[in-house]
DNA sequence: GAGATTTGACCCGT
DNA sequence: ACGGGTCAAATCTC
């Protein structure tokens, strides 16, 4: 289907996306009547279910085209060339946990989340940014900050969507076993745990700005998206120093925005095993479609329209899975 | 000077 | 051989 222009045409791949994708369409006409059938609990439980369901068949089906996708294209960006001095031997020293313990390893244990942004309350520090093959936009790669500290082996990878530029597709390997959840988050967490006690990621209030923590709000863009329009300084003035990045690396420019935080909440929280996001706020529920960003995804799907297609205006769930 | 990011190099799996 | 994940020297900002 045309959800992805990845070019993968008439592919298993595209044929698992096109059953997936009819199933979620299926799940989406139960949902609309649902919604128009006036008699809607507040807790929106059925709702949620459908959506949630909609979402992981969307979810699989991209998965499933990226998997099978082209084979065509883009060129490996360009490097720097390689110094004329070589390297000293005492450089390198073997890749012990890479393929062993790291996120590599970890791909069965691997959570993927697609969001507006990175931001999950934990703190990261970046270590790799890589040009991916048949990927417009690099990878970049985080790990707890507090991978030295308390040895949490927690790491993420976020990398663009290539259909959505404005979303953020974040892998993320292995738990933290430090508590190294920000203030901002914890605040979040505690404002509404009792809606959202087993999302992954919630989207509580991103003002929360304890100990002079920036609200959690930003992404992770490096190629610009509209948040980074107040992306005044430099790349490497970013963040402060005497706190660990607070995911990713343009947080610190990024919240300057002056987007409204109820209008695209930033995931404040990230626990391990759980798969839905939630917005508790009917306000934000038009936002998160522009979160989501539903429509740039599917807008030229099949469906006539987003609208027709499926209509979240009265849900307030946000996706995520695993 | 500390601590974070950048980025080419290195290494491993396929 | 290639692609991807990680390392670590260089660099930057405060």
């Amino acid at each position: 289907m045309a959800l992805i222009a990845t070019g993968a045409t008439a592919s298993p791949a595209s044929s698992m996306a096109s059953e997936l994708m009819a199933q979620g369409r299926e799940s989406a006409a139960v949902l609309e009547a649902l919604l128009h059938g006036a008699s809607l609990p507040p807790a929106h439980g059925g709702a949620h279910a459908l959506a949630a369901e909609i979402l992981r068949c969307c979810d699989r089906a991209l998965a499933a085209l990226r998997a099978g996708g082209d084979a065509e294209s883009s060129s490996p960006g360009t490097k720097r060339s390689k110094p004329a001095t070589a390297q000293p031997a005492t450089r390198r020293r073997r890749r012990a946990t890479a393929s062993g313990g790291g996120a590599a390893a970890a791909a069965e244990t691997a959570r993927v989340d697609r969001a507006r942004t990175s931001e999950d309350g934990f703190l990261w520090r970046k270590y790799g940014q890589k040009e991916i093959k048949n990927s417009k936009h690099p990878r970049l790669y985080y790990r707890c900050s507090y991978k030295d500290d308390h040895g949490c082996t927690a790491t993420k990878q976020v990398q663009q969507s290539e259909e959505d530029p404005s979303i953020y597709v974040i892998t993320y390997f292995g738990d933290h076993t430090c508590s190294c959840q920000t203030a901002a988050a914890m605040d979040d967490d505690d404002d509404d745990d009792e809606n959202s006690q087993h999302f992954v990621i919630h989207f509580g209030s991103a003002t929360a700005s304890r100990n002079g923590s920036p609200p959690l709000l930003y992404d992770d863009d490096d190629d610009g998206d509209v948040w980074r329009e107040t992306a005044a300084t430099p790349p490497s003035s970013r963040q402060s120093r005497s706190s660990p990045e607070v995911d990713g690396e343009e947080s610190g420019v990024k919240m300057s925005k002056e987007e409204p935080v109820d209008s695209c909440p930033a995931p404040s929280a990230v626990s391990s095993p759980a798969d839905v996001v939630s917005c508790s706020s009917p306000a934000m529920e038009p936002d998160l479609l522009r979160c989501l960003n539903w429509d740039d995804d599917f807008g030229d799907s099949s469906f006539v329209d987003a609208d027709e297609f499926m209509n979240f205006d009265e849900i307030d769930l946000f996706q995520i899975y695993s």
